[in-house]
Order: C-alpha cells, then sequence, then structure tokens
DNA sequence: GGCGTGACGTCAG
DNA sequence: ACTGACGCCACGC
C-alpha cells in the first residue's frame, strides 16, 4: 500500500470524515497533496466507492451541492446526509460554513 | 496498448 | 464579476 499515494491517501480522508460533515473533492484533493485532482477524487467515488466502503453521499461539489443527476443518486445523497444530520437549504444547497468537515 | 471519459476545481483572459 | 480552457490520474473500451 503506498500510504503516500494520492489514491490511498484520498481514500484514507474520506473515510475520516465524520458523520454528521461534508467534504468536497477540492478539499481531499489538496488534502491529499495535489490541489487540482479533483477528478481523480470523482474517479475514485465511481470505482472504489463500494470496494472501500466509502462514505460518498459526504462528498459534495464546492457550493455545497449534490452533482450527482436527479433520479440517480441525488435524492439518495440528500437523504442519507438529512439522517446525518445535515440541513439543506432551500435550493438544496449545504451550509459548508458549518458542515464543511474541517481538519 | 492507446484514447476518451469522469459526481470538479483553479487559473487566465 | 463571468466565461472559457487546462489540469491531474485511474479505469473502461
Amino acid at each position: 500500500m503506498k500510504d503516500n499515494d494520492f489514491t490511498s491517501q484520498a481514500i484514507s480522508l474520506i473515510q475520516r470524515i465524520p458523520r454528521g460533515k461534508v467534504a468536497t473533492y477540492g478539499q481531499i484533493a489538496d488534502l491529499a497533496g495535489n490541489r487540482r485532482g479533483a477528478r481523480m477524487v470523482v474517479r475514485i467515488l465511481n470505482s472504489s466507492c463500494e470496494k472501500y466502503d466509502l462514505p460518498w453521499h459526504r462528498i459534495v461539489n464546492r457550493q455545497g451541492q449534490i452533482s450527482l443527476p436527479r433520479g440517480n443518486g441525488y435524492e439518495l445523497q440528500k437523504e442519507l446526509l438529512e439522517k446525518e444530520g445535515v440541513v439543506f437549504g432551500s435550493e438544496d444547497t449545504i451550509d459548508l460554513r458549518k458542515y464543511l468537515w474541517q481538519e
């Protein structure tokens, strides 16, 4: 296991996200060592979410909104987050000032 | 084995 | 302030 590898770092970070908090792609990428590695985080979530049992629903975009298309994960993610205590605004937006996972 | 794609983000104009 | 283009790397075809 290349614990220094970006992918491994990103996975570890995602697994460290506490319940009731959310993280952004850029945040994970930055903490993992690559500021512009947001796309790799996407790949990880798409391919390794079930393999590594990652809380993919805690990952949202920089605007605090869910990127998934309606009817294909959007509602599911929103529901899961609400169950963890995350509150959505009128525009289905999460208040990152309160719920963003801060190391 | 090479090319395109992907739940985004940042930089430059 | 806004829009367009680039960037990073793993995985599928």
